[in-house]
RNA sequence: GCGCCCGUAGCUCAGCUGGAUAGAGUAACUGGCUUCGAACCAGUUGGUCGGGAGUUCGAAUCUCUCCGGGCGCGCCA
């Protein structure tokens, strides 16, 4: 319908430009949008208003001018010019209940498109260190980039999602040393541990598993591991260099044996990943390992092209990357002092990696404390010739937890809500992910626990859910009551729904396609969120209000196809948030 | 100090990219179950859109400037 009155309107223009009034040679995108008020019709365009300026006329005559060039259209029952010079357009009331036909047709498929033309595009997020399990604040970044892909692949792009591991580097030998250590306490060694070590009690779940499976394979005793060992900061010393040299002492020590440890560390904490995002509805395509992409090469590789384009040069012992010239504040070291790579090198050659898998565009979710590390990366792809644009960044502001008024610690040492796991296990994934995604990413959220697990009608979560089965509780006492539903006979009935109820039903149903696309297109999830909320509200008013099993079988039938088509909405809109549409709750 | 994000009803947030009288949820109050599920519905109260200036027919939305909050500015990842 909006098509159609658009161009209605684009026949009217045309036919307008020989007349005076008309600008010559602008061109103005002619917008046509759902009215909000229903006073003032279905839909409405400014398109008088924006061209009043141009053609230095009075928006409301030149409105006059435009609504007389109109063609006229059967299903067009009034036309107002109102306020400055808005048309608005009175539809037939029942023009529009073809949308139910289309909905019942389509299923599942209602509100998926093709706009993206099967374009490749690559979703990365999470991406957390696989240093320990993921905590809440990475449970939004989960919960927001699965959605994001969800909603890419409905509009039609070829979606590949993946999981950057960080297995690779510094963070994973401290990982190892930590692991050791406490294997090192547990076989009985007393020893204190490094500040700059993983302190998590899952270190110490892991390490235990390890003293059951090797016994004293790896003990040493403790006097010999602390020998020659720079103090730790809180003698006086520093944490870094106390931590480099127990990592030293672990790989000369253990030898071959410190492999084992490494590995049996990643797997665990890994595994725990996966199950955890697998539990919360999350599929990857690809978990990308770092450690492979070192072996293969690629960031020696990566950093001698950038050699070769001028943009690395040595100061201080160290390698730098001239990101400043290309945009960054600053230029950025690539190789360290001590030979090693540093994260943001591999990042480097992780990103050509992407652009040579061929993605028509690169999406990065990242926690909006990364946002820095924007420059340097888009830096990094104008280096290798790329244009940063095929990469956008996407930032996700934190989740401050409260519990009723109370905020909830997120120390790793509070013990309390630290885990993704622990939020799932509290508030469930449904209601966990559709918290997630109800506020926009840039926005600073707070999770309400209490709000969160509340099994009322506090709970938007449920809201949605419950006119879904209710929805399907009709269906239900349909089959008690040994009516036949006549699916047919009903959408040859669908004139009959004229209740305001009904129209608003129709008219939200009308707007799902172009909310997916939109929320697709904007990367903001939280659109669907509040689609659904609406349409579960005009749901349960009308329910409230009208009563579907009736013995008027044709109005009954009618009601039925409508209302189905509801339920379908809110299964897609659902699905695509990870949430499940349950048929009783 | 510099950079990014944010500031809208008591609280938590939308506001469709510059449009009509700024909207939801929640809290408070009033009413509705013998009728398809009350995890619901109907209604009332509640706003100098952080302050100020500018741009124009028109600003919560764009620009500037202050104020307030969060985050970043490592040879950490």
């Amino acid at each position: 319908m909006k098509k159609r009155l658009e161009s209605l309107l684009e026949h009217a223009i045309t036919s307008l430009k020989n007349d005076s009034i008309l600008p010559q040679g602008i061109t103005v995108k002619i917008g046509v949008e759902q009215a909000r008020d229903t006073s003032h019709g279905d839909f409405a365009t400014n398109l008088a208003l924006m061209l009043a300026k141009p053609a230095k006329s009075n928006p409301r005559q030149l409105a006059e001018k435009i609504v007389a060039a109109l063609p006229s259209d059967p299903d067009v029952e009034k036309i107002e010019i109102a306020g400055p010079g808005f048309i608005n357009f009175f539809i037939r009331a029942t023009a529009q209940h073809d949308i139910v036909k289309t909905v019942h047709k389509l299923g599942s498929g209602f509100g998926q498109s093709t706009t993206g033309k099967g374009r490749k595009i690559q979703v990365e997020f999470v991406s957390a260190n696989p240093t320990g399990p993921l905590h809440v604040g990475h449970g939004r970044g989960a919960a927001y980039g699965s959605t994001v892909a969800n909603l890419l692949a409905a509009t039609g792009f070829e979606v590949h999602r993946e999981y950057y591991v960080n297995d690779a580097g510094r963070q994973m030998d401290i990982l190892t040393t930590s692991l050791w250590l406490r294997y090192l306490e547990e076989s009985g060694e007393a020893m204190q541990f490094p500040s700059n070590g993983y302190r998590g009690e899952y270190i110490r779940e892991i390490a235990s598993e390890l003293h059951k499976k090797y016994g004293n394979d790896f003990h040493y005793a403790a006097n010999l591991v602390m020998e020659n060992i720079p103090a730790d900061e809180p003698q006086g010393g520093d944490k870094e260099i106390h931590i480099d040299a127990l990592v030293e002492k672990a790989k000369t020590l253990l030898a071959k044996n410190y492999r084992i440890i490494a590995k049996a560390g990643i797997n665990t904490i890994l595994a725990d990943i996966k199950g955890d995002l697998a539990e919360f509805g999350i599929q990857y395509e690809e978990w990308f390992s770092e450690q492979a992409l070192v072996d293969s090469g690629a960031v020696k590789a990566a950093l001698e092209r950038l050699r070769s384009e001028g943009y690395l040069y040595e100061k201080e012992g160290a390698t730098w990357f001239s990101s400043s010239q290309l945009g960054d504040e600053k230029d950025r070291v690539v190789v360290r002092e001590n030979g090693q790579m540093t994260y943001f090198a591999s990042d480097i050659a992780y990103h050509m990696n992407k652009l040579d898998r061929g993605y028509d565009e690169i999406i990065d979710i990242w926690g909006a404390d990364h946002h820095g590390y924007v420059p340097r990366v888009k830096a990094a792809m104008q280096s290798l010739g790329a244009d940063p644009n095929r990469l956008s960044v996407l930032l996700v502001q934190f989740a401050v937890l409260y519990r009723g008024k109370e905020k909830v610690q997120m120390s790793t040492r509070s013990g309390e809500f630290v885990t993704l796991r622990q939020l799932r296990n509290e508030v469930g994934k449904d209601a966990a992910r559709f918290f997630y995604v109800m506020r926009k990413a840039e926005q600073h959220m707070d999770f309400d626990l209490k709000l969160a697990t509340s099994h009322s009608n506090d709970n938007p979560v449920y809201y949605v859910q419950y006119a879904h089965a209710r929805i399907c509780s009709v269906f239900r006492q349909l089959d008690e009551k040994n009516w036949a539903r006549d699916l047919a006979g009903g959408m040859n009935q669908l004139h009959l729904l004229t209740e305001s109820h009904e129209i608003s039903l129709v008219n939200s149903l009308i707007r799902y396609p172009e909310i997916v696309e939109r929320a697709a297109h904007q990367r903001e999830p939280h659109q669907l969120v509040h689609y659904l909320r609406e349409i579960a509200t005009h749901f349960h008013t009308y329910y409230n209000a009208h009563q579907f099993l009736i013995d008027d079988s044709q109005l009954r039938n009618a009601r039925l196809n409508l209302i189905e088509a509801v339920r379908q909405i809110i299964t897609n809109g659902l699905e695509i948030l990870g949430v499940s549409a349950p048929e009783s709750m």
